[in-house]
DNA sequence: GTTAAATTTCAGATATTACTGAAAATTCAG
DNA sequence: CTGAATTTTCAGTAATATCTGAAATTTAAC
């Protein structure tokens, strides 16, 4: 009804919403959601609709759009302001929980099916026994995206504080590897 | 000259090239070139232009436009058959191999110049300093993206049986950081 | 309930990306 | 060198993805 504030975008802003349009769009995601995420992640206030398309020089309807596909990636969360029936949008604060969503989103979307995929192959014992190699292949490729899921896995059920101490130990880790190695006796 | 043979695809590995190219245009890389990479991984034999036209049902330009990117990906080992003037490709085979590159390029091409783009933006310290919230989002994106990078770095130093051992040991590692703590008196 | 505001949907338009065939360029055996 | 084999380039075409405006639907104040 009041018609909300247009969105101020500084020039520093603006260089980051350009560039995550770019980056989205370079890793399968539709460079105006990239946009609007970044919009939204470097708006102290959350915004409503309207605002963003006007900010983006976008449509109403390429808005709605976008705003479901955000949310399908968990990436949104929703404000009710009183006294105004539009609905207003923001991203999670802490910039480690949306990496993890998304890092849980992709892995859901595009690894799981790759791994089923693959394990349905593997499971079909190959009757004609002359592909053997590509079967390999396929069971090489397997073994290694499990292994980095679990991993992954696991790093998710740590807090943030916890993956950031390990994050930084790096290579570090691989000294205490060693240790482990020496006392166990292998190489 | 010598009309090289058709390349037979099992129904496994078809499956296999049909979802690496949907994997890969889900991830910014076109799905032709996705099923190109696919189809080298599972062939024994290294194969040239005109059998990885025939096994895709693609034109021999587009194969020569994939091979193009693929080996501006690092991914194509070229191989000369003894009287033969075509060239013969293939991938490299340990996967792990493959994998490292991939994160390796990709950094090259996306994370690098985000961290640019990110440092340029906070080095202008702000003189009309009200849009610090977003100089904050991005100082905190940047230092995530600092962090894994820098971890990505140092795992890439380690060999693939090293590193194997390394994402095994998972959150087991978390258990070790426990045990510093308590040496070192943190939380 | 009624109604105006807000949102969503979707068919068609636009823009982007991918692919092809023909021509040009390169390569190399003789 | 010559010329056939091979590869690359690229302008035009095809396919895909994205965006828009108008209409339909939903929402909530009254």
């Amino acid at each position: 009804m009041d018609p909300s504030k247009t969105v101020e975008i500084s020039p520093h802003s603006e260089s980051f919403i350009q560039h995550f349009g770019e980056m989205g769009s370079r890793w399968g995601i539709n460079r105006t959601v990239g946009q609007m995420c970044a919009l939204l992640v470097v708006s102290e206030q959350p915004l409503n609709a309207d605002q963003i398309g006007e900010a983006l020089h976008i449509s109403r309807s390429n808005v709605s759009m976008g705003l479901k596909e955000l949310q399908s990636w968990n990436l949104l969360r929703a404000v009710t302001v009183a006294g105004d029936r539009k609905d207003y949008f923001t991203t999670p604060d802490d910039v480690w929980e949306m990496a993890r969503t998304l890092i849980e989103e992709r892995r859901k979307r595009e690894i799981d099916p790759t791994l089923s995929m693959l394990r349905s192959v593997l499971l079909q014992e190959q009757q004609s026994g002359d592909d053997s190699y590509a079967l390999q292949k396929m069971s090489d490729m397997h073994d290694l995206i499990e292994l980095l899921v679990s991993w992954l896995n696991e790093m998710q059920t740590l807090k943030s504080q916890r993956l950031v101490k390990l994050l930084k130990l790096g290579s570090g880790v691989n000294k205490i590897l060693d240790m482990t190695d020496r006392v166990s006796g292998k190489s």
